[in-house]
Order: C-alpha cells, then sequence, then structure tokens
DNA sequence: CGTGCAATGTTGTCGCCGTCAACATAGGAT
DNA sequence: ATCCTATGTTGACGGCGACAACATTGCACG
C-alpha cells in the first residue's frame, strides 16, 4: 500500500487519528466529517469510503478506548492476593485514563455510539464491567465491605470515579481546580472509599 | 398580547418549553431551531426573534434550571443547626433534582453555554458553589470531618454527586440499573458520604 | 505479462441545519 | 388616526451528512 496522489495510502488510520485530537481540542460537536477530510486534503466524501456515517467513526474510537483501558487497569501491577489494593489501584488508573484520554472516554459515552453499538461494542463494554466486578467480589471476600450489597457497591464506585473524570475534564467543572492539586483530589476521593 | 393568525402570541415560552420535552425526550444533539418551528406551527426562522442562536435558547433553559435547582436545594426542610443533616438532605435533593430535570442539567453543562455565559448565568453558577460550600462548612464546623482540606472535601461531595447523576440519567450507564433499586443506590452512595 | 475486479478515491447532488437580510403584519403608544 | 416596534414570513447562503455515479489504482489470477 503506497501513497499516491490520488490514493492517500493510510486514510482510515488517518481519520482516527485526526479525529482523536479534534475532540480533544475542541469537543466532540466540533468533529465533522467533511473538516477531517480537509484537514488531510482529500475530497469530503473520501471519509464515507472507511466510516459510512460519523457514529462509525466515533464507534471505531470508542473501540480503540476499550482497549486502552483495558490495558491501563490491567491490575495495576498489584499482586492478586492484595484484593483491597488492587481495586483501589485499578480505580485510580480509571481516572487517571479518562483523564489522559478525554477523546476517546468521550466517544465511548457518546449517545449515538451507545444506540448503534454493535456486538463487538457490547462486548468490549461487558467485558470492562466484568473485570471491575469480578475485582470488587474479590475485595469483598478479602475483608472490604463485605456486608454491603454488591451491586449498590458497584454503584458507588462507577459513580465516585464517573463523578472524578468528569470534574477533571469537563470544562463546566474544571475551573473548580483552579487552586487545588488535581492528584491529591483523586488520591483523597478514592482513598476515602476504602478506609 | 392575543393569539393571532400571524403572531403566536407566547412563542418565547412555547419554544423554551418544548425544547425542554426535546431534549429529554431525544437528547440535546437532537435539538434543532427549525424542527421547534415545525412543532410549534411557526416559520423557520421565527425563533430566531426571540433566541439569535441556538446556545441562546440552552442559555435560557440553563437560566431555569439555576433557578429550579436553587428552590430544590434550599435547605431541604432541615433546621439550621443540624449542619450535617443538612447538607446530607441538599446532597440527596441534588441528585433527586438532576434526575427529575434533566434537560436543564444538561443545557447548564453544554460545553457551547458555559463557553458563552453571560455575566447573570456566571452569577448563578457562583451563587450555587457559594451556596454548596457554605453547607460544607458548616458541616464541618459542626464536627464533621474537621481535618479534612475543605476544599479537597467539596471536590469529592460534587464528584460523588455528579457521577451518581451520571449513572441515573445517562444512556451509558442507565442500564447497569436493570436490577438495582434507585432510592437505594442515592441513599447509600449520600450517606456513605457522612458515615 | 496482461487484464479485470475490488478497494479507494473524486465530483455532484440532495435535504437539513443555523443564521442573516429583507419584507409583512399587528397592536399599542402617542 | 398614525407611526413605531415587536414579532412574524420568505428567501438566501454556506456547512454538514449521506448517497450515487464515475475515476483511478493496484492486486489476484489467468
Amino acid at each position: 500500500m503506497v501513497e499516491t496522489a490520488y490514493h492517500h495510502g493510510d486514510l482510515r488510520n488517518a481519520l482516527v487519528k485526526r479525529a482523536v485530537q479534534v475532540i480533544r481540542d475542541h469537543g466532540i460537536d466540533a468533529l465533522s466529517l467533511r473538516g477531517l477530510a480537509r484537514d488531510l486534503g482529500v475530497s469530503h466524501a473520501a471519509p464515507g469510503r472507511h466510516f459510512k456515517t460519523k457514529v462509525e467513526l466515533l464507534s471505531a474510537i470508542a473501540r480503540e478506548g476499550y482497549v486502552s483501558l483495558a490495558e491501563a487497569s490491567d491490575g495495576s501491577g498489584v499482586p492478586e492476593h492484595e484484593a483491597v489494593q488492587r481495586l483501589r489501584a485499578m480505580a485510580k488508573a480509571f481516572v487517571h485514563w479518562a483523564v489522559a484520554n478525554p477523546a476517546h472516554h468521550n466517544a465511548m459515552r457518546h449517545p449515538e455510539v451507545v444506540r448503534h453499538a454493535d456486538p463487538e461494542l457490547i462486548q468490549m463494554l461487558r467485558e470492562v464491567r466484568r473485570t471491575r466486578v469480578d475485582a470488587i467480589r474479590a475485595a469483598q471476600a478479602a475483608g472490604w465491605r463485605p456486608n454491603v450489597d454488591p451491586e449498590v457497591l458497584s454503584l458507588q464506585i462507577v459513580a465516585t470515579l464517573v463523578g472524578a473524570a468528569a470534574l477533571l475534564t469537563d470544562p463546566f467543572y474544571r475551573d473548580i481546580f483552579e487552586a487545588t492539586d488535581e492528584e491529591a483530589f483523586i488520591d483523597h476521593t478514592v482513598d476515602s472509599l476504602f478506609d
């Protein structure tokens, strides 16, 4: 596959890469297929050869996101027998990952992506949830809040992490952090779940 | 002001009302000024007489939201001297309000609304934050976690509430609640901040 | 070594959208 | 009664997503 005047050569990857930049810098609503085409010097309909619709492009980014998140949450170097420490590390890793990959995180949660999710995407979502629930059950088995309904517990953890990520990335909350250390906030918020 | 064939009579309010329905039922991205005009039986440019841009309409909804939220958070019937109970009640009231008013909540956090926020909107946002921080400080004065940095504490509370609201309203998380009682989740999550 | 097909580009078109300009109407203030 | 302003209407422009028709390229296969 060689780049020529007529054929771009690697348009699909270039589209995804550029789209991630645009979402990160200007938000997901500012993304347009025609804009990407202009940025990459191809015709306005060229992206349609690789992504029939805009939501397909976003879904591709979401898939990247699930892979990336799974890598970032693979236990974080904490041995299996330290179940509580392991869960704590995974929780912090999630927040750090969301802060570092806002475009992927947004694509994964985009309403249209969710609505048109194909079986592969649904499978990746289930996998993430399963990993999380397994880690929670292990921590409970190791003595952490053993008497609380694990379903409610799982929801509480997710809520806390999602909220922390929102505060750190959403422009609406972003300026709260004027004078506060982000790392201290993450540590305190996650640790408060485990003490 | 009487309704005639030519003049609608109350178009501005009708636009806001219908927009809230559309956002609630189909999401903020599905909102279009031309669609609203069709729904209300006026010409495609009529909404422009009342809202120069789409973001102005969303800002009007956001203003409504701040008023509504302030009413819902006015202490929730708990006496002032019970500062911790008062803060707990306000926290639960926020989550309930967000669940009951998703369109307003979304409009308030919309990136473009935030970006073009006029002084009045910024003032309303500051007011909400001030009320919250006051309640937190009062609770700390009454003995609740007095040794934690109030800034970090405030962030943790907001994160938890924002995350809980996201789980309860965002379609991405919505199906987690298949078999779980929403009220039990809210109670447990908020209460865990105070025990 | 050709050749034909599938992949991947291009141009053109359609309809929806936000926004603006120009014009029409109604109703209240004077 | 008259005019002014608020609030409608129609028409236009450009950007967008999506599709159809056509062009080019390179690879598979005879």
